[in-house]
DNA sequence: CTGAGTAGTTCTCAACCTGAGAGGAACCCC
DNA sequence: GGGGTTCCTCTCAGGTTGAGAACTACTCAG
C-alpha cells in the first residue's frame, strides 16, 4: 500500500521542507460597501504588494487558532469583539511554486466581521487597511491571493443564502432594513423590501424581536424601525435564495 | 507586521517539520447502498486499523493531483474511468497531535465514483475495500478519519441539493429511477417518484434525453424506462431541496 | 397464455412560497 | 405644516411542491 510504503520508507525530514500558513479573507461592511482586510508586505517576495493577513502556523497551534490569531493581530481586536466575528475554513491552496521561497501550503479562512474600528490599531506594525472591494480590481495582490479572495466572495454570497451569518456583519441589535442592506451589499443587487421583511420573519430562528425600536427615524425620514437580534438557527430553512443570475453557471 | 516578522526572523527549516498529506473520502453506490473506500494500515501508528486512502503530498505535486493519485492507486483506476470520478477538496485537518509521529496537516478530498470493480485491483499491495456505510459505526478508523468521513457525508448530502453530481454515481446513461435511487441512498429517505421525475426534467441542464430506453423492463416488472445522460449544468437552479429534517440544526 | 403485481410516466389538485405592487402610518427636514 | 422618505403590512397573480391517482408497459408465477 502506497501510504504505508511512504510512511515506512520515507523520512519527511529528509525531504524539502513544507511550510503551512493560514491566510484570512476578512470581510466587513462599512458605509454600505463590502470591505476586505489587507496588509502591506514589507519584505520580498512581493514586497510592497498588498496581501491577505496571514502567517505561519506555529509548531503547536491548531489551524483555526492560527487564523483567529492572525485576524486579532491585524485588527487589534480581542476578547468579546473577536468572539462576535464569524471565522470558518475556506479552502487550502498548495500549488507548487505559489510561493517562490519554498513549498507553502496555505489554509485560507473566511471571516465576517461587524464594522470595526480602523485596523492595525492594536498591532505592532505595518500597514493594514480595510479596502472597499470596488477598489480591488485595480490592485494586484501578492501570491495567489486574488484567487483566494474570489473564492471567499463566492462562498460568502452562498453562505448568506442558507445561514444566518449576515447578522455577523451587524451589531447585536439591528433592524430588518440593516439586514437587508447586508444582503444587497454582498449579493450586489437590490431586494424587494416588503418581501425580504416577510421572508426574514418567517424563517424560524433567523431573528428574534427585542421589543425595542430605534431611537429615531432614519436620517432621511421614515418611521422608527423595530430592533431584532440574531436568533438561534444555524441554518435557514427554507433558505433565502438569491434571485436567479441569468446563466446558471452552465 | 507579524507575518513579516516571521518571514524575516523565522527560518522554517529550523522548526519541527510539518508533513502535508491528502486523504480521500471516496463514495460509491453498490447494491443500493453507499460505500466508502478504506484501506487497512499495515504499520503503526494505528496498525491494522482501517483508514482513508491517502498519503504524503510529493515535493512537487499539486494537492488535487496528489488526491487523484491516491485514489487511482487504491482503486486501480486509470484514464477514462478516473475522469468520470468527481473529486473536490473537502477541508483541511491539522490539529496538533492528530498524528502521534509528527505534525501532520491533512487536506481531505471528497470523491463520487460510479460503481467500480473491486478496489486494490491494480495496486501493488495491501487490503482495500468498499465498506457499506451501514457497517461503519462498528469500525473504528485511524486518526481523526471518522470525523473526516462525517464531514464528507454531510457535504455529499448538501451537494446533491444544488449540483448535478448525483450523476457521477451512475454510468454514462441512466434512468430517472436510477438517479432517484442515488438521492434516496445518500439522503437516506424515500422520495416521491412522480414529483422527483417532474423536478429533474424541469431543472435546465440537469439531464438530457438520449432518445433510447432500457432494453427490458425492471426485474420485477414495469415498463422500459427512458435513458438520459448528464446535462451541462454545473449548478441546479432551482435546487432540488431535501425534505425538511425536523430540526433545522438549531 | 393469462392474470397479478410492479414500476415509469403523466396528470390533478390543494397548499405553499415568491415577486411585484400598493397603501397606511411614522418620521425627517425644510 | 407639508413634502418626501421609509417601515411595515396587505393583496394578488404566478410558480413550485407534496400527495395521490391514473394509465400503461412490462415481468413473473401459475
Amino acid at each position: 500500500m502506497t501510504e504505508e510504503r511512504y510512511l515506512a520508507a520515507y523520512d519527511p525530514r529528509a525531504y524539502p521542507p513544507v511550510a503551512v500558513t493560514v491566510d484570512v479573507v476578512a470581510l466587513t461592511i462599512r458605509e454600505g460597501a463590502l470591505h476586505l482586510l489587507l496588509v502591506r508586505r514589507a519584505e520580498p517576495p512581493y514586497a510592497d504588494f498588498w496581501a491577505l493577513p496571514g502567517g505561519f502556523v506555529r509548531p503547536v497551534e491548531d489551524l483555526d487558532a492560527a487564523a483567529g490569531r492572525e485576524l486579532a493581530e491585524e485588527t487589534g481586536l480581542g476578547g468579546d469583539d473577536l468572539r462576535r466575528v464569524h471565522l470558518e475554513q475556506l479552502a487550502t491552496y498548495g500549488t507548487p511554486g505559489r510561493d517562490p521561497r519554498m513549498r507553502v501550503v496555505s489554509v485560507a479562512y473566511l471571516a465576517f466581521a461587524p464594522d470595526l474600528p480602523e485596523p492595525s490599531a492594536g498591532t505592532d506594525a505595518g500597514e493594514a487597511e480595510w479596502l472597499p472591494l470596488a477598489a480591488l480590481p485595480s490592485r494586484r495582490l501578492a501570491f495567489d491571493h486574488e484567487r483566494i479572495v474570489a473564492d471567499g466572495l463566492e462562498r460568502a454570497r452562498a453562505k448568506l443564502e442558507y445561514t444566518p451569518l449576515a447578522t455577523r456583519f451587524l451589531g447585536q441589535e439591528f433592524t430588518i432594513a440593516e439586514l437587508r442592506a447586508v444582503y444587497e451589499t454582498v449579493w450586489g443587487h437590490p431586494l424587494h423590501a416588503g418581501n425580504f421583511h416577510r421572508k426574514v420573519l418567517s424563517v424560524p430562528g433567523f431573528v428574534e424581536s427585542t421589543g425595542a425600536t430605534t431611537e429615531h427615524g432614519g436620517p432621511r425620514g421614515g418611521p422608527r424601525a423595530r430592533l431584532y437580534r440574531a436568533g438561534d438557527a444555524r441554518l435557514l430553512h427554507p433558505a433565502l435564495l438569491r434571485p436567479a443570475t441569468e446563466e446558471t453557471a452552465r
